[in-house]
DNA sequence: CTTATTGCAAACGGTTTGCAGGATA
DNA sequence: TATCCTGCAAACCGTTTGCAATAAG
């Protein structure tokens, strides 16, 4: 979870560059987007965004995050739900996901042994490693013993 | 690539055990999927199905080509693109893919190294491993001599 | 003759865009 | 006031589906 203070600054920085306008929405948006450790969906962003901002619509939203992903403070991420989530970016971090088939918790890993090889194989057949993309899709071993299946469904008790 | 034979027996097998029927669209397809090195979208299989069969349309490639998943000789593959892209696929066979952003070439590579990282990754967060996507993008080292960008361009003389 | 399959066109779900009204600097 | 931004609805794109006509067994 990156410093919301970089995060605020270095969106400042790319508004006032681009002569772009401080708006409610955008203000929301961003207080919504970094004030959570998961990995969005644009429905949940506009959902919380309405509870603070009732009117505002997926148009705002699809704008704000895409936004925010070109001012280099967010990061699209898509997995295989056909949904495009969107996670706070610390400049220089790097991790991949592991996605949990049962609870739907997504954690971040970070490997450098993968990361090193990555390049290798490019190397090996004459490219240069531009980016990648990595989700490792796994299951809970102790199911009943999740906590992220537990907080899931206090959040949401009709699913699973 | 898998032997034709296997795939066209996997085929053969997985119809008669579900009662369904051969056709003509059904065997041209077969042939296109399992007549290219390549990973093939959609619309480049309908293309191709037209020019020998006239007529066919959007609906039964999709619908064909997911009967060809289903019975285990395609797999689906979605980079970030946008499309999905089908590869003939032997059984008990797994690879990744290296994808060159400059002269779009789809390479396959396998790494143990990686495969057991992955599994670890996931045992250390509680997890099996089920299932993985990794794809890495890459630019050609040297595109002057890249084969396949040249292969590309006789193809298709307009893109790059 | 029964059942599966096809082609069409309409529906779909997530995302993007044109536009007129509204907010910001 | 000049420009940017918003919300709406319509457009978009790849994919799926309902349906009446057609082909396979």
């Amino acid at each position: 979870m990156p410093a919301r203070a970089a995060l605020e600054q270095r969106l400042s920085a790319y508004m006032a560059a681009h002569g772009l306008k401080q708006t409610r929405q955008r203000q929301v948006l961003f207080e919504i987007f970094v004030g959570t450790e998961e990995h969005l969906a644009v429905e949940q962003l506009l959902v919380q965004a309405q509870a603070r901002l009732p009117g505002i619509g997926y148009a705002t939203v699809y704008r704000t995050l895409k936004l925010f992903a070109e001012a280099g403070i967010a990061l699209e991420r898509r997995f295989q739900d056909g949904q495009t989530r969107y996670e706070a970016w610390a400049a220089g971090e790097h991790h991949d996901h592991l996605i949990c088939r049962t609870c739907g918790h997504i954690f971040e890993f970070e490997d450098e042994l993968i990361e090193s090889r990555q390049a290798e194989v490019a190397r090996s057949r004459g490219l240069s490693l531009v980016s990648h993309r990595h989700d490792i899709y796994g299951e809970c071993m102790a199911p009943q013993d999740c906590a992220w299946r537990a907080a899931a469904q206090a959040r949401n008790p009709h699913s699973g």
